[in-house]
DNA sequence: TGATGATAATATGTATACTGAATATATTTT
DNA sequence: AAAATATATTCAGTATACATATTATCATCA
C-alpha cells in the first residue's frame, strides 16, 4: 500500500471539497444566468457599481475580494459590453470612477432573480437548519483567514 | 434604496462564500505548498496517477472532476516537469496512459505533509466538531448536485 | 468492407485568478 | 523645487476552468 492512500485521499480533504463547491456554485449561476452573458464575478462587481457609484477600482477589488489585475479585466469587459463607464478621478489622475450605464442597472435588475435561483439550488439538498449552519461555518472561516486574501489591504 | 440592498448583497450568498472558501484553500496550499511548483490541482492529478498507473487521463479527468480540456494542459505541465509520463495505450491508440516518474514520485512524498499542513490551516478556527459538519455539508452539496460537474460522465 | 457513429485527446477562444514588473501620478522629504 | 517614496492602474506571464470544434482512432453495421 502506498504512502498516498485512505485518508490522505485529496478527495476527503477541505481544499479539494471548496474547489468543488466553488465549481457547483459556478456551475449553477451560469445555467440561471448565462443567458444574460454575465459571469459570475461580473454579476458581483456590477452590483458593486451600481450600489456604490463613483467607486475606484482599488475599492471594487477589496469589495469583491479580487486583486487589483484580475478587477481590471473584468471592469474591461464590463465597459466593452456598455454596462459600467470608467471615469479619471477629478481629485487623483491615478485613479478611476466607475459608475453603472442604464443598460447596466436594466441588466443587474434582470439577474438578480436569476441569481438568487441559482443560490437556491445550490443549498437545496440541505435543510434550512443545515444552510444556515453552512453559511456561518463558511464565514468563519473567510473572516478568520481574511489577511490571506490577495485583495488590495484597508486603508 | 435600491432595489440591490441588504439581504441582496452577494456577500451573504452561498456562491460568494464558495468562492472565497476557494480563494482561502488555494493561497493556503501556495503557501505551504507553492515552494516545490505544484499547485492544488496539480497535486491533486498527480496524487491520483501515483496510486493508479497506467490511469487515462478521461479517468484522472473524472477523479480530480475536472473536463478533460482542462485536464490536459495540467498533465501537459506535470509531463514538461518530468514529473509523469504519457504513453499509448496499446489497446487503443486514441488513449493515453499516464505513469508517475520516480521524481513525481520522489515529489509527492515531500509535498503530502505540507499539504495536510494547509488543510489543517484552513479549518484551524473551526472545532473539531464544526470542522467535521463543515466537511459533512459540503459533501452532502457535492454529491447531490454531482451532475452538473463538467467532468466526464460515468462510463 | 466501407460508411456511420462514437470516443479520447487536442486545439481554440474566453474568463477568471494570481505574481511581479512597468507606468503614471501623488505625496513627502530634503 | 528636485529626489525619493508611495499609490492606482495597467501589462506580461502562468495556470486553472469552461465551451466548442477538430483530429485520430475505434466500433458497429449495412
Amino acid at each position: 500500500m502506498p504512502s498516498t492512500s485512505n485518508n490522505l485521499d485529496f478527495q476527503t480533504q477541505p481544499g479539494h471539497a471548496a474547489r468543488r463547491l466553488h465549481q457547483l456554485a459556478v456551475a449553477l449561476f451560469m445555467q440561471e444566468v448565462g443567458e444574460l452573458g454575465l459571469t459570475p464575478v461580473q454579476y458581483s462587481s456590477l452590483h458593486c457599481i451600481c450600489n456604490q457609484p463613483g467607486l475606484d477600482q482599488k475599492s471594487l477589488a477589496r469589495a469583491v475580494a479580487f486583486d487589483t489585475s484580475t478587477i481590471g479585466g473584468v471592469v474591461d469587459r464590463l465597459e466593452a459590453r456598455g454596462l459600467v463607464k470608467r471615469s479619471v478621478s477629478p481629485h487623483d489622475r491615478r485613479v478611476r470612477l466607475l459608475t453603472p450605464t442604464d443598460q447596466g442597472l436594466t441588466i443587474l435588475d434582470a439577474v438578480i432573480p436569476r441569481m438568487l435561483k441559482a443560490q437556491e439550488r445550490l443549498l437545496k439538498p440541505l435543510t434550512a437548519q443545515q444552510a444556515q449552519q453552512l453559511m456561518q461555518l463558511l464565514h468563519i472561516l473567510i473572516e478568520a483567514n481574511e489577511p490571506l486574501s490577495h485583495m488590495p489591504a484597508q486603508d
